[in-house]
DNA sequence: TTGATGTGCAACACAATCGTTGCACTAGAA
DNA sequence: TTCTAGTGCAACGATTGTGTTGCACATCAA
């Protein structure tokens, strides 16, 4: 699956977060919730909470209710949809400035 | 090549604002210079200015003078690479999440 | 019930970002 | 030289984003 190209810069702007990256990261090796999260992380559980809730929003991460506790659980496959798209355009780019840059040259 | 870890986020700032992704679109398909890109946009130059700066310290765009004109190109590696990066963390996330999610079950 | 734990919502302060206008400087054209 | 076109730098205002604290609500255990 790809992703509109609408939705890519905000998909980037979830990511081009320092504490933000950092939160999916540690997701990417487990599943957590806000509050140990925040015990790992030098910010309240109350900001790493509204990061969280960015990166559900950009589609990155999802959650899984266990008793009262919400424990968010990284999505790689949207990642991957991210990569695939970018290199589209990045082989995009290359034909066709190389075709402008041939022309140039010609 | 392969981005340090540290920049990717740097990178994905960068990449998550709607004008300069449309600003990089443009570029991908033929290079232009500020004044020009400003012509072709709703903002004055000297914000266009600005945004193609953020793009060249994060390494997305270069610049080429031509006499009085600085003209700007988008960079596919450079895109490339960061596609790449993005599906390898991708990759480790499902492989780590779903031994965890095998320990589980089992 | 009682107490502790995990969330969610709201209000506030501080910093960063984005866009603007104005001015000065430089390089090419007349 | 004189005029025009393209940049660069600085100051300003408005908006957004990030973090904080405080409070209320829900859920599990004793």
């Amino acid at each position: 699956m790809t992703i509109g190209t609408e939705s890519l810069p905000a998909a980037f702007a979830a990511l081009g977060d320092d504490t933000r990256w950092e939160l999916l990261q540690r997701l990417g090796t487990a599943p957590a919730s806000a509050t140990t999260l925040a015990a790992e992380q030098p910010i309240s559980r109350q900001a790493v909470a509204r990061h969280l809730e960015v990166l559900r929003e950009a589609g990155l991460v999802e959650t899984e209710v266990h008793g009262r506790e919400v424990r968010y659980r990284a999505i790689g496959s949207r990642l991957s949809a991210l990569a695939r798209d970018l290199d589209t355009i990045a082989q995009g780019w290359e034909r066709r400035l190389q075709t402008i840059k041939a022309a140039a040259e010609g």
